[in-house]
DNA sequence: GTCTATAAGAGGATAGAC
DNA sequence: GTCTATCCTCTTATAGAC
């Protein structure tokens, strides 16, 4: 992942620049002048634009693929699993929130094959997440809602959740992931 | 708005093209071609790229800066005014999918003096909601909850529907009205 | 590992014929 | 109102000196 100094920087200040102004309208000497060197310096270090992408986002997908494993994998109730994925997503965008800003709109510019692959890792996550929601849903009498629109709901937020952190990082994590996990999940179980 | 026939058409085309691509990455050349005609007739309608932007942009903002005027003006609750908001928002998605897109995403590549323009209704909108939302959890009992996070959910949800509506354009707005109203109110209103 | 010079191309926009 | 030709700038990326 960090192979050397330079190329950690180079990816940091890139993911920084890609969320505040997008991919497509960030240069290489955008980049360069962050690090206060000529843009073909960069060169040493990448490929090229496109790979600082690819490994900004492929790197952040595996995260989410792991952890969706994990949990997964455990031996938890489906209500409390559908708990963990909500801090997954908290403690990822604490830990990274230029990430998610890329992991929400600058995928699109992924090229192929790291397109695909993307997008194949987001789809197995998504079906994780509709499976344990689906369950959570019946063992608490819920069928009647429609899972898709809940589903979205729940991930909409979660993916936006990176510019309310950025525009409050002193917010302690803990009462973070207390708020959001009631706001999320009594729109769909406490229904009147 | 649409003072030509052949505007109108550049203007929709442009906004389906910046909703799946993103504005940097469409070119003038892009649009033209999905007229059937050349890039440089696109100058004989419109000034450049950044005015088809301004346009998009502009005009939605103030749909939503009206409707929302209307709602404040009314003598409705203020709980019947968050769904009649929810409801807006609901509405205009329908009406205009691309340009919820643009609203969520493109307008950072907006120039000034819009950019300004835009960002000044933005917040002025944010606050009639918020002062709406705090108002109905007062009403509630509910001022325990932390509001800007509850707003932030309910919003973050909102602008990006414009994405699940693309992907199930069949579903019955009523039914659709429902649900959405159910998810998000309940979230914050109905808790154990 | 950084620089200067530069290639090769894409993009927004204009001029002027028809 | 559309076209062709063209200008100018910005962009990614490479070559090669230091």
């Amino acid at each position: 992942m960090a192979e050397s100094n330079r190329k950690t920087q180079i990816l940091k200040d890139s993911s920084r620049l890609f969320r505040k102004r997008g991919y497509t309208a960030t240069s290489m000497r955008d980049i360069a002048a962050e690090l206060n060197i000529e843009a073909p310096s960069l060169y040493n270090h990448i490929k090229g634009k496109q790979e600082i992408l690819q490994i900004l986002l492929l790197d952040l997908a595996q995260a989410f693929t792991h952890g969706m494993n994990t949990i997964n994998e455990s031996s938890l109730s489906y209500r409390s699993k559908l708990e963990r994925i909500i801090k997954l997503h908290l403690d990822l965008t604490i830990l990274n929130p230029d990430g998610m800003a890329l992991l929400t709109s600058d995928w699109i510019h992924l090229e192929e094959p790291a397109f695909g692959e993307f997008v194949k890792m987001r789809e197995g996550y998504e079906l994780s997440f509709r499976h344990i929601l689906r369950e959570t849903l019946k063992k608490e009498g819920k069928e009647s809602a429609n899972i898709d629109l809940a589903l979205f709901s729940i991930l909409s937020t979660l993916r936006w959740l990176y510019s309310w952190y950025l525009k409050n990082p002193d917010i302690n994590p803990i009462e973070l992931e207390k708020e959001m996990t009631e706001n999320l999940l009594s729109g769909i179980f406490n229904r009147k």
